[in-house]
DNA sequence: GTCATTTCTTGATTTACATCAATGCATAGG
DNA sequence: CCTATGCATTGATGTAAATCAAGAAATGAC
């Protein structure tokens, strides 16, 4: 169990998984004020990994420290509505509509990533999100 | 914003969107013991609709009354974990997987509710899931 | 500047799954 | 009993995106 956690000051975390194929998947960004850890069950092996896509500034604390603090409940739901939201998209949308939904959701993280990551985030493959690109910039 | 809670004592609840093509995605079952909610923003309309697979006995909070009694912390990391590997599979895993995935985590459930929600809740279609079972029986 | 490395794009082909359609097979109601 | 109605299975076909492959365009090192 990994019980560390990342509060990002500046700069830019991401957490994400290495498959059985070897196949990165981004799970999440951490931008600015972003808490970013790994929410496995005590004792189990932890499945993400965490770097930095940017230099940046974090304050590091122990998931202890943070719950004998009181945790801040509503960072906590709106964590949960944010998962629940990328679940749904998950589920429920093709290529395009997941590339405007992350557009929408982190308007100013899209210019500061490489695009394999947006795809790796989103799901997809690079050429596939490189083709959604260019449909969209084709069509106004 | 909905604000109610529901807990579950027997039976088996699920909660599922409807998207604009007008098709359900089952978002999450809630057999005995879970908590079923929306976790949305406050003041933003509901995304997810919640009604009983099988005759069910429920327990209604607000989330007002929860919060002030001291939400069970150890519970909500429980439910980040579980929706932590639910987006992971949803990126990572093909039909086959999904299903192996879900009959490891909830092997209870899946004689409970109609082949049809299983997949719904995989991101699959119904005949999608009826070949793969069909797979997995043929190989033994 | 050149060269190397990585990222992005574009095209051709393949594949997994969706969709469409028909049939089987229950359970329920008259 | 016969006939609805809803769910599961099976087959045929379509399609979005993956994969494979080759260049182009950045980025960085020297």
């Amino acid at each position: 169990m990994r019980s560390k956690v990342y509060l990002v000051e500046s700069g830019l975390l991401r957490s994400y998984t290495i498959d059985e194929k070897g196949k990165e998947h981004i799970y999440m960004f951490g931008p600015e004020n972003w808490l970013v850890a790994d929410n496995c069950e005590p004792n189990t092996p932890c499945q993400l990994f965490i770097d930095a896509v940017e230099d940046s500034i974090i304050n590091v604390a122990t998931k202890e420290e943070l719950l004998k603090e009181g945790p801040d409940l509503n960072a906590l739901l709106r964590r949960l509505e944010t998962m629940q939201n990328r679940i749904i998209m998950l589920m429920s949308s093709n290529a395009k509509e997941r590339y405007e939904h992350f557009v929408k959701t982190y308007p100013n993280i899209t210019q500061r990533v490489p695009l394999k990551m947006v795809a790796s985030y989103l799901g997809i493959t690079p050429e596939a999100l490189s083709r959604v690109r260019h449909e969209l910039s084709q069509k106004k």
